[in-house]
DNA sequence: AAAGTAAATGCAACCGATTGTGTAAAGAAA
DNA sequence: TTTCTTTACACAATCGGTTGCATTTACTTT
């Protein structure tokens, strides 16, 4: 039962005949302390097993050092890799990641919102749910001064970080690389279009398709809102069943497009020779599928860890200058390369 | 510049002309405060906008709302559903997560646990690194009376909560089937030994074997530490290399498997005529790989569910019993069921 | 009406680190 | 040696709830 109490700095402060304010400072290098007693400090507080209690710290200066995380869902090959790499790059600079999913409901990202505000978390990242249309909650954090990110699903219009991709051309890229390959008539499954990240590789389609003066058809585009496997194979069995069906379709991710594939396999269609398929993202399941599937490639790990880098340096700006703030309209867009994966799905000619 | 302040207990017992130990127990609808004041205390925080300061209840109480989590890999299939299975029952119960990766590295996993024991967290739960042997940094947990629960990968000798599935009978169940099938000399890749999960599998195996009198040969288990891809196309290999090849394997994840069934695939080797193959986990590949991979399904959300309920449940005893304690060495193991799924990759016969 | 009991609320210490301001000690200049 | 600066450290308030104990108020009971 004897519960021995963790090593406070008072613990320290009472060994050394010191006060808990030089403590406190010599334990962060603070100029006013000598180096003497720094040195001493450390020691003492090496031997004594002294942890700094966060809470006491957090609730001193009303800030934690959690990064508050708000995804759709964890259990995605994109948005884990996305968490992989901001946990990778926090812990390395020393903070903790709190993760919450919305499960793509704007209800919960405005209520997860605001349980990490009160979590006190000193910056957040967030790729936004596929219901949100308003984003007036995130205000409080750019009011508060604590740095927000958007990540890959970012608002329209928010000043402040964004860490994504250049949807259009990637979306561009992808339509571009199936005119290559001779298609024609290209059909397109996208995701809602009140998100950036479909509506912006449906425009790069859009105009991809019109530099190559090849047909933008309505009837090829199907807004699958939730680019679920059977999403892609409905869309393709309708594109199928069209009296000009199409031969080539791009899908806005691979789950969709791999429906599309499989859709295509039991219809008897060859692929890519009656039917080209490119996806979106580059998941494990693209390389292993056969056909593989040509994809577009995204750095996941990297968004997360570049998402990681820019609220952690935000906060030492903030330290550094306590004149910076969010107020400043931070509007810093940062895109990472995407690349096209060309795989047999797609390749026409070898 | 002007930040308007949160409001806080005291706000409210000025407004109220109560003390703050009055809301404070208001809020938390404590026995000794009277109906109409609980009612008048609420209706006052509702309206000023109250959010309790959870950094000064955590200091105070020196406990957080917040469940650690102790993983290998965020960014793997099993990994990503149990997290999303935790975070999803911690969220409803009004607990936050806190995740960390070990990367399967022993000296992260010691450090991150001292982390989240350093966060207060109310919790924890941890899934063993592959490295790991001893376990004794987690003994802190247990002594403070902080629910500690092993999921999937636990360790030998604990006293204290495991989530997992019976291994031993899952190993049965995917060599028995392969001998169902026909399978005459069955090859098994297993991971690293020092863990519960492959070395059960593995000793299934070879009860499954010996039961139909069939061969054990060491020749056809490879200890594959890292399950890879590679290292299942590796394994598999060299499993067709030899004198007499197997007609069967068994791998221990479906990562391996999918190594396998490429390797058999470029050596022309058709499945399962040639070579029957299952895999372990049910990840999305198994169903969308050709030929389907059978395998064994893991209720990995579940898992991660079923693991926070026994935090949330474990507090919630604690507080109504005060002399609960996590040193009646509690020892409960929950076993989640495992199916086998029979997909192209195995079935002989249909 | 006095006394006794139960119910409701107030008081104040406490959790542990942080930080503005005040003061003592050490060194430099006169 | 005295005075003026630096340099180094101490004091004490503070962050916002929580909780043991004291106290007041409201009701019973005789």
């Amino acid at each position: 039962m004897e519960e021995k109490r963790d090593v406070t700095i008072y613990d320290i402060a009472e060994r050394l005949s010191l006060a808990t304010s030089t403590i406190s400072r010599a334990l962060k290098d603070h100029p006013s302390i000598s180096d003497r007693t720094i040195k001493k400090v450390k020691k003492a507080a090496e031997e004594m097993g002294f942890r700094p209690n966060t809470l006491a710290a957090g609730l001193r200066g009303n800030q934690t050092k959690i990064i508050g995380v708000l995804v759709t869902r964890i259990n995605r090959p994109f948005i884990s890799s996305l968490i992989s790499g901001i946990e990778e790059t926090a812990q390395k600079a020393g903070y903790s990641v709190m993760i919450t999913q919305s499960h793509d409901s704007y209800n919960d990202e405005v209520n997860l919102s605001k349980a990490l505000y009160d979590s006190r978390v000193c910056g957040i990242i967030c790729s936004l749910a596929m219901e949100t249309r308003d984003t007036s909650h995130f205000q409080k954090f750019i009011d508060k001064n604590i740095p927000l990110v958007f990540v890959d699903r970012v608002p329209k219009d928010f000043n402040t970080y964004r860490v994504m991709i250049d949807n259009y051309s990637a979306g561009y890229k992808a339509t571009k690389h199936l005119i290559e390959q001779g298609c024609k008539r290209i059909a397109h499954i996208t995701g809602s279009l009140h998100r950036n990240t479909y509506s912006e590789r449906r425009r790069g389609y859009v105009d991809a398709l019109l530099e190559s003066n090849l047909v933008v058809d309505e009837a090829l585009i199907v807004d699958s809102t939730g680019l679920t496997f059977e999403d892609g194979e409905t869309a393709s069995n309708a594109f199928f069943d069209l009296q000009n069906p199409p031969d080539g379709i791009f899908a806005s991710n691979d789950t969709a497009a791999v429906g599309a594939i499989q859709a295509a396999k039991k219809r008897g269609l060859k692929i890519p020779e009656d039917i080209a398929i490119i996806g979106f993202n580059d998941d494990p399941i693209a390389s292993i599928i056969d056909p593989g599937l040509s994809t577009i490639s995204h750095p996941a790990v990297k968004m997360g860890q570049t998402s990681a880098k820019k609220v952690i340096n935000h906060l030492k700006s903030l330290r550094n200058n306590a004149n910076a703030s969010n107020k400043d309209n931070i509007t810093e867009v940062t895109f990472l390369n995407t690349e096209v994966v060309a795989r047999e799905s797609s390749k026409k000619q070898s």
